[in-house]
DNA sequence: CTGAAAGCGCTAACAG
DNA sequence: CTGTTAGCGCTTTCAG
């Protein structure tokens, strides 16, 4: 079992230099006789020397920590958004603080406080609405935050997709394939993000001419598998549906499993769709035809732009101001539309 | 925007106490006047006063952060998994730091040495192979680890399941429902988990009078998907083979998908398990029957226990002696399998 | 019940 | 090029 030195002092008495000059040596900040330098380094190495990360980062006020806040880490959005922050972390030396709020403010709160006495450089927050005003006050306060996902303005910087053209896009897609009855999964109205996937199917309905019909339009209840009898309810109520649009993959999953349980073929009796791309949807049967959104490279770009504003505020002092990001989305046709 | 006092020493001096009587009605550790607590808690809330962690972790060699090591969060075991860790984790006051290592020796050995100087308090380790020493002797220093998934021995603490039995379990029911040439689709043999489960399918076969054939395990060539390739092969080679047990779920959806591409039925032509049962094969087309493995329970168990040691430490100074928590599988019989 | 003071391990002037 | 020193903000004896 080796022992390790657990302080500058052991390794400056052992070495028979100065305390600073074990620390500058180990900074490399400023030039020291080569010769001390060996022999401190040789005793770094005999002592198995490790330096104490919290005694640096309370006198440098820094901690090279993000925080990365999501609903939760089951949403399979998030695995490769993680993965895509904590890749570019790890290659710039910071570490990742993982945070499930379950879109619950009081645990959202909590944790932004927790973070900030802990002293995280900066956050990326995939849990903004409207109502957090938390998020926005740290920022104001100079603290650094990116947003990912969701966002309400310009007020802070923020990695996005355009929802609206998006489900503009797939709507017409839809179109063009002679769907004319498309039905709408709807998700969370609170939430930016699908007011938008809403809008942009509302738009491109009327823009081809076709009416937009609220009885096609399904809200969720609890949760996803609240789909699964609203689906079955609907094609009863309305049997000329003849596709359906769900707000992200995982309603489009469980919505197909309805259909499929009614007895119709995808996508020979009835079209179906999603939004996200997560990476299980082309494993579906039929895969399913969906927009891709570039969720390693949302997670890749967050914690960039992040690390930049930390840069920005040790070295300018300041923070730039924000800007927003909007990363291309992709229409992947698959086989769940004909 | 709130100012935030940064420091005992402003809520001291404006409070008009000592800065040590502060520290003490904020932690509660001594009995403080009624009248002089109530002013100081006045202070601090008027102030918005926010203990500095790094500070108090430096003097109390402790971070109330826990580390976790997985391979990768893409791999659907792990958000269960990590779900169940950062439950426990935030009811106990504590932060949970991800580290994704890509079962890579270097990510993995660099990210220990990263935790350990930053002081993390201790480990929860799902990448541990044969040849990991790190962390082993990490144990022996003293420092709380506790494994999840893999172990080789009884030297750390660990939360596992039963692979053996599990797959012996598997394999017989297989034969049970009559399929009577039965591949399997083996994942990285270096990984007891997965020897173990190849075990439990070999010694089921000849414990039933099945031969053994050697034909029928296929080995995973880089990735999952090399799956596809070769059950298509198998099938053309051995077209007896009536069932294929994938190591994993993942497995199992892609060799579902070759399987339809042949043209074949699921489960009347062949039938096809897994084992794991993550969150999606209960969508599979068909559902996927599966050991279920109860992987928000292992993240639990392997936390509470985590930190039950990190008590340990600090209350006796050392840790309790190892012991290993096997949790219950159950087989979970879905349309997979006639 | 409260204050003074030491010190956790490190960095960064400031002197030489 | 190197040593001395003053803290970062907190907890914790030790004295009153």
């Amino acid at each position: 079992m080796a022992e390790s030195a657990t302080s500058l002092k052991e390794v400056a008495l052992k070495a028979g230099v100065s305390i600073s000059t074990v620390s500058r040596v180990l900074s490399g900040t400023d030039y020291v006789h080569e010769k001390t330098r060996s022999r401190v380094l040789a005793v770094v190495r005999e002592l198995n020397y490790r330096p104490n990360m919290m005694a640096r980062s309370l006198k440098l006020g820094k901690t090279n920590a993000i925080a990365l806040m999501i609903p939760s880490i089951d949403n399979m959005i998030f695995p490769p958004i993680v993965r895509g922050v904590e890749d570019i972390a790890r290659a710039q030396d910071y570490v990742v603080t993982l945070c499930n709020t379950d879109d619950n403010p009081d645990t959202e709160a909590r944790y932004i406080q927790k973070l900030c006495n802990m002293g995280v450089d900066g956050i990326i927050d995939a849990t903004l609405r409207k109502e957090s005003q938390r998020i926005t006050d740290l920022r104001d306060e100079g603290f650094p935050v990116v947003l990912t996902s969701r966002n309400y303005d310009n007020s802070l910087d923020a990695i996005v997709i355009d929802n609206y053209a998006s489900a503009y896009e797939m709507t017409s897609f839809l179109i063009s394939r002679g769907y004319r009855h498309i039905a709408f999964a709807m998700g969370d109205a609170q939430l930016l993000l699908y007011a938008n996937r809403l809008s942009g199917y509302t738009q491109a309905l009327l823009d081809h001419g076709l009416p937009f019909d609220k009885e096609l339009v399904m809200y969720e209840l609890d949760n996803p598998n609240s789909f699964y009898p609203l689906v079955k309810d609907l094609v009863k109520r309305i049997p000329s549906v003849d596709a359906v649009f769900a707000s992200n993959d995982l309603r489009a999953i469980i919505i197909m499993r309805a259909l499929r349980d009614l007895g119709l073929h995808i996508p020979q009796d009835i079209g179906v769709v999603g939004f996200d791309d997560i990476p299980i949807s082309t494993f579906m049967d039929p895969p399913l035809t969906t927009i891709h959104q570039p969720l390693y490279e949302i997670g890749v770009q967050a914690a960039k732009r992040l690390i930049q504003q930390i840069q920005n505020k040790t070295e300018k002092g300041i923070l730039d101001s924000p800007r927003i990001e909007i990363l291309e989305t992709k229409l992947t046709v698959r086989d769940s539309t004909k």
